[in-house]
Parts: C-alpha cells; structure tokens; sequence
DNA sequence: GGGAACATGTCCGAAAACGGCCAGTCAGTG
DNA sequence: CACTGACTGGCCGTTTTCGGACATGTTCCC
C-alpha cells in the first residue's frame, strides 16, 4: 500500500456511495476535507475503508450533491474542501490541475512546467494517475501533448465521456 | 557429542524402537520420563544407546500405543512424562512447542517471542532443530514467518507429511 | 579457548523497474 | 517538399526488490 493510501485508510472518519451515470463512486472524507471520489473498479482504487458509511455527513452530502449536478449537465462548480493525501510533489500537481478550466485541457509537459519542473514530464504522469479525488480534481483534462488521450485511472471510456459532457455545457 | 546427547548416552535405562508409516523411530527413556524419539537416520540421532531393549517398559509402551494413534489419525493426544536434556535455553524453546495446538503453526520469531527472548531468532532456530522427542515436542510445527517450511531434521518431506496429518485430523 | 556455522527475522539503504511523456530522428509516402 | 508513423533516448518521482548487517545460543572443529 501506497504512502497516500494508507494515511487515507489511517484519516478517514466517514465515507459514502453514490450512483453516477459512469458507475458508483466511493466519497471519503478526513477531518479536514473531502480525501477520495473514487470509480467502482478503478486504478489505485482504496478498497474496504474502516470508516463509518455515513449518506448524512454534511461534506459528504454537498459532495453527493455538486457531482450528480454536474453529471445532469450543469457547469462544474464544486467548493467541498479537499484534504488530498499525497507527497508534496503529487500536491502541487494536483493544485495544478485544479486551475484547469472547465472544458479546457491541458498536456502533461503544460503541468510540469506550470509546477516549476518543466523536465518532470512523466513524473507528472505517475502523479496525476494517483489523483485521489476524481473528477472533482479534473485529472481527466489532461492529454498528451498530441491530443490523445493517453490513459485513466478509471479507463478511457470514461475520460472520453467527461471530456465529451464538458464539452457540451 | 553434545552435553545433551551425552546426558542421555549416560541416563538412559530403556530403549526401544518402533515402525511408523514415516519410518523406524528409535525410543529412549530415562529414570524420569521419555527422553528421545529419533527418525531413524535424522539428523542429531544418538547412535547405539548403552541401555537394554525393553518392548514391555510401560512408559515407552504408551507413548508407543499414542505414536501410533497419532500416525493412524487420531487427535494428537499424548501425555507421558518427558525428561528433556537439554540447556536451559533449550527446554524454554522446548516447552514453548508444547503449546502449540495441533494443526497450528508458529514461526521462529513467535517462539522467540514468546520465551521473552524477541531477538534469540536463530538460536532458536538452532534449539528446534535440536529437539530430542519428535513428533510427541512438536517442532515441526514450527515454520518460516512467510510460511515456508525452511527445515526439519527428519528430512522436509517428513514435515510435510505431518502437517498434513494434522490439517487433516 | 577462539571462530565458524546454523531450520531466522527485521531493518535500512541502494539500485532497479515502472509508469497516463515528449521531442527528435528517420524512412516511407503522395 | 510536407506529412505520417515507428522508433529512440532522456527526463523524473514512486514503488518494488535486493543485499547486507545485526542480534542470539549452542555445537563442532581446530
């Protein structure tokens, strides 16, 4: 077990599950913030979780809330607060992403250099696949340099599709 | 020859030796309490004892009769004295094989543990392999942490074969 | 009496393997 | 030419693997 996934399975304090259009999805949440929205059967996926199954926490619900909106169509706009476990190099990729606009894409090589390691190109690439909170945290928008879609920690099929439904709104 | 072995050599006064379906297994008694079972050809066997052949000594009579239930497939059921030679070190590792259940396993590092000698890893390892009464003091059911059988001074095959005895029973 | 060998397990550091990459090359086309 | 596609080499953080070092009691062999 990774560094991150276990300080998730150590932090978590509640979790729940809800259905999406693209699959159920497991939220979990720390003390401090939403820590993982991951796809049923994805990459890097925690498995069983400790923490209390609970559909009534506050953060979970706005959570719940904010991405069945989004998948009905509506523009993205998510402000749970985020509690993202990883290393600090994962982190500041992720902040990264986090700054790209709905609808819009960005290569890995735009990542590495926005962060201040233009040469950490496939670094970034290990990164963004460790993505904790999916969708919410679009690693879904980054692409090669190309345009190709090059991979998803929840398959391509569903990157495809979220890049499509942004597209649309 | 070892202060132990010699111990024996000098307190034996019965022997006798038995078929099982693993092998001739050479019996030795002392004033006290069973004393040996080797395989015949194992490692650390005694070699000629000095002490008469006595087939109708009580003591080496019952564990006999309960070697053979045993081997038969009946619940390892034994209680005759034992006198076990051996250092101090020795008897605590010896004793603490007496606790395990039939059908368990413990790895070295557990028995180092659990004589308060958490360290003591190999010289535990040296003290199983030593064991003067096999099969009756269970050091075969004494394996790797991973599970590996690492060794048995009766040959692996013979460990093998009683442990399947006991998964069984 | 000194020193090696043993039926191990744990730790730590180094080294290698592994990715959701990308830019450059080069040969093959139309 | 311009464009394509296959291949190459280098980049970097993370994870996995691997190899020593160490701790311990007894025996065996100089």
């Amino acid at each position: 077990m990774s560094h991150a996934t276990a300080a998730i399975h150590r932090h978590a304090t509640a979790q729940s599950r809800i259905e999406t259009p693209l699959g159920a999805v497991l939220l979990a949440r720390t003390a401090d913030g939403l820590a993982g929205a991951w796809f049923e059967g994805q990459k890097h996926h925690p498995g069983e979780l400790d923490a209390p199954h609970l559909d009534d926490d506050p953060l979970l619900a706005a959570a719940a809330r904010q991405l069945q909106a989004y998948f009905s169509g509506a523009p993205a706009a998510f402000d749970v607060p985020l509690d993202l476990q990883g290393s600090a190099f994962q982190r500041s990729v992720w902040a990264a992403l986090l700054d790209i606009g709905s609808g819009a894409t960005r290569s890995y090589g735009d990542i590495a250099r926005a962060i201040g390691a233009p040469l950490a190109v496939r670094a970034v690439g290990s990164a963004v696949g460790r993505n904790p909170v999916s969708v919410i945290v679009p690693c879904h928008r980054v692409v090669g340099s190309g345009g190709a879609l090059t991979g998803y920690a929840g398959g391509l099929d569903r990157k495809r599709a979220l890049l499509a439904l942004e597209a649309r709104a």
